[in-house]
DNA sequence: GAATGTGAAGATAGCGCTAACACGCCCGCC
DNA sequence: GGCGGGCGTGTTAGCGCTATCTTCACATTC
């Protein structure tokens, strides 16, 4: 508020408190003001105590910038999802926001509208930036972005998907494995001709794979049951998707959206229409999102926990992040069949 | 991805291009280089040439850092948002974070949730930063928090709420007032006993002084219908705030929401419950997401403009950046009433 | 033709901080 | 008694960039 500086001869100043005005109120070098307040190195704890009390007086807030260039890495740790818009990003965005940002670590978000060519401009720029750790989303990415990860060497953890790889961390599920479990489920219940519905993107495309596992190995499989659009996610599509996937095969008994907001839609289309849900024909979705468990009839949907992954993947980049081993490289934190009236 | 630069004896170097490699290789002073790559200052196209030409090749990207550090300001903006799970933070976000990555700023985004304390501790960190800008929500905040924003001499745009103090710039729109209209427009359809649900929070807050300006107006104010929760905004919040109230008030004939989130679980409780709507009971909402087009009944809402408020500010702040003049410091998008068949 | 002005380019000095090394000092050891 | 060895503290030299001042060539003015 108060308390100016002298300033040197340039006159660049910036006005605030620097370490040095630290250093000089508590009559010790520069340096000694720096360990005390980063906790490194030793100082005496009569001096250590001296520079907090100095530091809090003169309301000193370290430079960021000036840190970053002298130790060459910053508090920084960037985030890459593929959409902002989606309430399962915001779980998760707020899981790892809450984690890092207690930890004292700045959060970039960075949204590649699920786009590769996105993606990569964003790492470039976001890497500029030395930041100290790094998440991003899935797999699916190009190699150059995939070499700007690798080659930055900085810590990085995957969300949402799995892999095996050597060297790789990842917090998330098996995506296609939960898309069989869901279209298993379908089946047991009696439904023959299942159809899927999804958006194209990476994650709904594991899904696929999964619905494809399962439908082929009961032999119900039907590539002309597959209603796959490019685009967003989202009620409107969902309903867009139905009307299409109904018209088109009316013998249609079930069909699974690789994503809650697309049920949804087919939900309000099916209720609007007073087609039957499920009698006539099953909806599942996917997510658990909120309202699912609200709509008439609520929806059966796979569980995934997304603050969960947010918070575990927050957790084990700081691991990372302090040079420390991860004990489980690759963490799977499952899934949960939802089994509601609509299927 | 190749190419190894001579170390000083320090032997602190980071191993990555600097500024001094491109004039090397330009054969240029640093500072001409410099001038060259941020384009201001006269240098010769010729020069200009050269050092682009040789940035290009050496794929040089600045260390923001060290550019911070030296003009003392960066190139980050910093966004504070009252949650990251909200649709509605989501459209606004995606905007904002479109038209200022386009003109090269880095947005930080922070989520205050809905806490003065936590929205000054991180007004304090995020202006250690130095950012070159800032947009902030709303106007309900702490008087430190208003000194330090003053205080930075940082450009702000408010957003979401309109304000007429000289000097503040703002996009939104009038809060109360849209709760007013949606009001009337109840009244007008008939509706006397006009309960009012909402998640108590500073938009909300200013809807439901509309409400209550337009039902004092028309006399029929009645302080029993208000039914206020804290908490944030969901579908279950909707269902329990509706539940609630058609228990303690079997009269009311209209409840409106400051949210659509509330009234989709309201209207979801009537669906189940078979309370026809809007027969036995009218029901609206805010903001006029997607979904509400699709629910049964579709709901009558507010629209508001998420995505133009975000792109307006964000353009506003980009103005502001530039040191010019703002034609419109308060610009008021207005809103719309979306009549559908929920009341 | 000397004084003045006008770019274009460069030299220099930091921005605020930390890494690396240097220096005392007291301890214990043979 | 001398000597390695921690340990606490200080000195110095940057990190990579930009602000500021200077220089210098060349055009302009009376």
């Amino acid at each position: 508020m108060q308390a100016f500086r002298s300033r040197n001869k340039a006159g660049r100043a910036t006005g605030r408190m620097t370490l040095k005005d630290v250093a000089v109120r508590a009559e010790v070098s520069l340096i000694t003001a720096s360990r005390a307040l980063r906790g490194v190195g030793r100082v005496s704890p009569e001096l250590a105590e001296r520079v907090k009390e100095a530091a809090a007086a003169l309301n000193y807030v370290p430079d960021p910038a000036a840190r970053a260039l002298a130790s060459s890495h910053s508090m920084a740790v960037t985030v890459l999802v593929p959409t902002l818009n989606n309430p399962a990003t915001g779980d998760l965005l707020e899981a790892v926001h809450a984690v890092l940002q207690d930890a004292g670590f700045q959060v970039l978000i960075g949204d590649t509208h699920y786009s590769r060519e996105q993606e990569e401009r964003l790492l470039r720029n976001y890497l500029s930036h030395r930041p100290r750790g790094l998440i991003v989303t899935g797999f699916d990415r190009s190699e150059e972005s995939r070499g700007l990860i690798a080659g930055s060497g900085i810590p990085c953890v995957h969300v949402l998907e799995l892999a095996n790889t050597p060297g790789v961390y990842c917090v998330g599920f098996d995506q296609a494995k939960a898309g069989e479990t869901m279209t298993r489920y379908l089946l047991e219940k009696g439904h023959r001709r299942i159809a899927f519905g999804a958006v194209i993107d990476p994650r709904s495309m594991l899904r696929a794979e999964g619905y494809r596992r399962a439908a082929k190995a009961a032999g119900t499989y039907d590539p002309g049951l597959e209603f796959l659009r490019a685009g967003y996610a989202s009620i409107r599509m969902g309903a867009e998707i139905f009307a299409e996937a109904i018209e088109r095969r009316p013998d249609i008994d079930a069909m699974f959206f690789s994503n809650d907001d697309l049920a949804h839609g087919a939900l309000f289309t099916a209720l609007r229409r007073g087609i039957q849900v499920p009698e006539q024909i099953a909806i599942a979705g996917f997510n658990n999102l909120e309202e699912g468990a609200y709509t008439v009839p609520p929806l059966t949907t796979i569980h995934t926990s997304r603050a969960g992954i947010g918070r575990r993947a927050a957790q084990m980049l700081l691991t990372l992040m302090r040079g420390e081993e991860v004990a489980e490289p690759v963490v799977d934190v499952g899934y949960e069949l939802i089994v509601r009236e609509s299927a």
